[in-house]
Formats: structure tokens, C-alpha cells, sequence
DNA sequence: CTTGAACGAACGATCGTTCATGTTATATTA
DNA sequence: TAATATAACATGAACGATCGTTCGTTCAAG
């Protein structure tokens, strides 16, 4: 398994405050990125129901009453999980935002994305935790700004796509960038479900979807 | 929640075998559907893994013991369920396969295989199963054997819409066929993950498929 | 001296499964 | 047909394991 998301994660999470940093301040900021990543290895293998607290702690090198020290329970765990998760998105999000010809930069953003969700770390994650959002309300909100985040920068492309003639005239921009987000997503999904070669997804995932904006 | 579904398990179950059907076989089949009746009601509301196996036996009426002397244990019960879920495909497949113009066709199976997964409890307990197939091969070979059917027969229709000229020319019908599930699939997902108003939902899948499709 | 990080034993609950023990319906006898 | 043997069904207590969490204590930094 690849280390660099891990290391994302960790780096995200460590700008936030800007704090008076003692000694010990910068200890328990490691303490918490070391839990985090172990957290994060642990439900890729195993899933977040068959992962237990002790295998979290023992993977981190921390012991199981630290843990407790640090996050308030398990569930909380993937909750700041699942929000790094998402600052993930961000430079698809600024990307999408750049000044430009509209379909070069959905071009862009499209094989992007897809590639980023091609890891199977990154797709096996954001399974686990839309999973977990069906039944645990503060996720599935966290899950759903995500989404809607995306989704209104990339409708914003895509309607001045259509100002720029790039895309057809009748295309719904809101709704387009929703199955464009949601076909994105499923295709990576079952790539890694499949384990299958993967080489030519991308190709006709990109085929496909300009036919759709196109409609040429 | 709909019970509907549930009857349709339990009759499609009963109609495998053609059995002495002794007094005591007809008792022993009708529990075995109570328990899968209320595994899945179970899965529903609490998932796989936050469902034991005292909370199946008791919703069946039936005790723990006894439920281990009609499954071997708590997987098999979610594999016999996942089994009877592929069995649900069957008319979709079916409909499919029908002869006429292709186009047509299609839209039937969009409007029909869409509607069927609008309704929250299918796509969740598509979700329950999915999720658990990511780490169960037997569940998974089971799920990618559903996939393959129904990509294989809507990829025999794409084609022939092609001849009949109804596609565009250059549709790599597989592959397209693929993406085309996928798209239905999550976006049914994300209705219920949504809860919000779904009425538009199938009209702009539809409009995007076939702009895909068509290219016109 | 105060504070909180670090630890691991311990807690109560629940997990999936097994087991000993009736209790029936069926098949086999008479 | 009536009696009996048999095998499957049905039961809930019990098992060992593991779950997430709490607790009392130690120890070092501020």
C-alpha cells in the first residue's frame, strides 16, 4: 500500500492551529497524526466495523488508554478522518476554478479526479466512510458538503462550457456536474472492485462523458 | 418501509425446489424465509455489522439456536440474501433480451432498472452488500457475476442500436454499457443518501444517457 | 506544585457459535 | 392400523472471545 496519502493527511491536519507550541504541544500533535494514520491503515485492510479500538492503538504505537486521551471515542476517530478526507478535494475544487477555456479545464479536472479516486486507498476510504454516512448523521452531513462542494464548482465550468458553445446549448449545468461527479466516482469504484486491468477506464470514462456535454 | 421486496424473496426462494414437500419440509422452508425476511429488515435499518444474530432470530420469531440448524452462520445468511438480490435482476435482464427496436427498449430498462433502485430499500441493501464485498470474495464473486449479466445483456442491446443506427456510430457498446450502470446505480445511491426531492432525478438520467449515447 | 500525557488492567456488554436437552414429524416395524 | 425407532427441529443457557470505554495510577513537563 502507498504512504503518500497518509503523509497528506497528516501534513492537512497539522496547519490548522497556530498554537503557543510548546514542547509537549508538538508531541501530542504527532501522537494524534500517528493515530490518525494507523486509523486510516487499518480500516483500508480491514474495514471501520471489523477494525477494533486495540488495533488502532497497538498500530500507532500508543496504548489504549492514550488513545482515549486524544479522541473522545472510536466514531470520532473517522469523523476527523473523513473531514481530511475531504480537504483532499480542495485542489480539484481550485482547479475547477481557474480562468480558462471551460472544456480544457474540465478535461483536466476529469482525468484529475479519476486518477486520484483510481488509487484504491483513496476509493476503498471514501467507500468505508460513505458506508459508514448512511447511518451516522454527522458524516453523512460532512459527506454531503463535500459532494455539493464539488459539484456547484464544477457546474459553474460547465455552464460557461455551454456560454462558450464548448458544450450543447440544452445541457442542464447543475444536474450534468451531479453525473458527472457521481459516474466519475462509480467507475473508480468498481475498478477496484474488479481488480481487472484498468488502463483503458479513463478513455472511455472521458468518451463517454464529452458525448454526454457535447452532444456531437 | 416497504414489505413488498420481502414477499418477493421469500416467493422467489420457494419456487427452487420440487420436493416430497412433507408437512415438516414446508415448516422448515417458510422459517427459512422468515429468517432471511428478517435478516434483510435488520441490514436495512442497521447494517451488517451492527446486526447480531439475536436481533434476526428474534425479529423471525425463532431462537437462537434453531436459526444455526437452517444456516451454517451469520455470513451465509447475507450470501443467501445477496444470491436472491441477483434473482431480482432476472426481469430487467429479461426485458432486455425482447426483441424490438432498441432505443425503445432501452429507455424501458432505464426508466424500469432506475425505479427499481429509487426505492431506498433495494439501493441500501445493494450498499449493505457491496460494502461486504469488498472483503468477502464469495459475496463478491457473486456480485461481479449480477454485473457482468446485466452489463453483458444491455452491451447486446447498445450494439444492436448501433446497427439499427439509434447510437452513435463509434459507441464502444461494452464499455459504454459499463459506464451506463454505474451511472444508474450511483445515482440512486445518492438519492437516498440525499433524502432529498428525487421527482427530476429520471429525467435528467435519461437525458444525459442518451446524449451519450446518441451524440446528437 | 499542578497539570495532563501515558499506561494497561478491568468493566460490563455483546459478539458469533456450540451444546445438552427436550420435542416433534416421519419412516419403519409389527 | 398401532407401536416404535430415528432423525430433524426447536430451545435457551453457556462459552470464549472481543468489543468500546473507564479507571486508578505513574511520571514528566510547565
Amino acid at each position: 500500500m502507498n504512504d503518500r496519502s497518509f503523509k497528506i493527511i497528516v501534513a492537512t491536519m497539522s496547519v490548522e492551529p497556530q498554537k503557543p507550541q510548546t514542547k509537549r504541544d508538538k508531541a501530542t500533535a504527532q501522537r494524534r497524526g500517528k493515530i490518525l494514520e494507523a486509523a486510516v491503515m487499518c480500516f483500508l485492510e480491514n474495514g471501520y466495523h471489523q477494525t477494533g479500538v486495540r488495533d488502532i492503538a497497538a498500530r500507532a504505537g500508543v496504548s489504549l488508554g492514550n488513545l482515549y486521551n486524544h479522541f473522545p471515542g472510536k466514531h470520532d476517530v473517522l469523523v476527523e478522518i473523513a473531514a481530511l478526507e475531504r480537504a483532499e478535494l480542495a485542489p480539484y475544487i481550485a482547479l475547477l476554478a481557474k480562468p480558462g477555456p471551460a472544456r480544457a479545464i474540465f478535461e483536466k479536472f476529469l482525468a484529475g479526479y479519476a486518477a486520484y479516486l483510481a488509487k484504491p486507498e483513496n476509493a476503498i476510504l471514501t467507500i468505508e466512510i460513505t458506508s459508514e454516512a448512511i447511518r451516522k448523521p454527522d458524516i453523512g452531513e460532512l459527506f454531503l458538503v463535500n459532494h455539493a462542494e464539488l459539484v456547484a464548482a464544477l457546474a459553474a465550468i460547465l455552464a460557461r462550457g455551454v456560454e462558450e458553445g464548448a458544450f450543447r446549448t440544452d445541457l442542464d449545468a447543475q444536474e450534468a456536474a451531479q453525473l458527472v461527479i457521481e459516474l466519475i466516482e462509480a467507475s473508480a469504484y468498481r475498478s477496484v472492485l474488479s481488480k481487472g486491468p484498468k488502463r483503458k477506464i479513463l478513455a472511455n470514462l472521458k468518451n463517454f462523458v464529452l458525448a454526454a456535454l457535447v452532444g456531437k
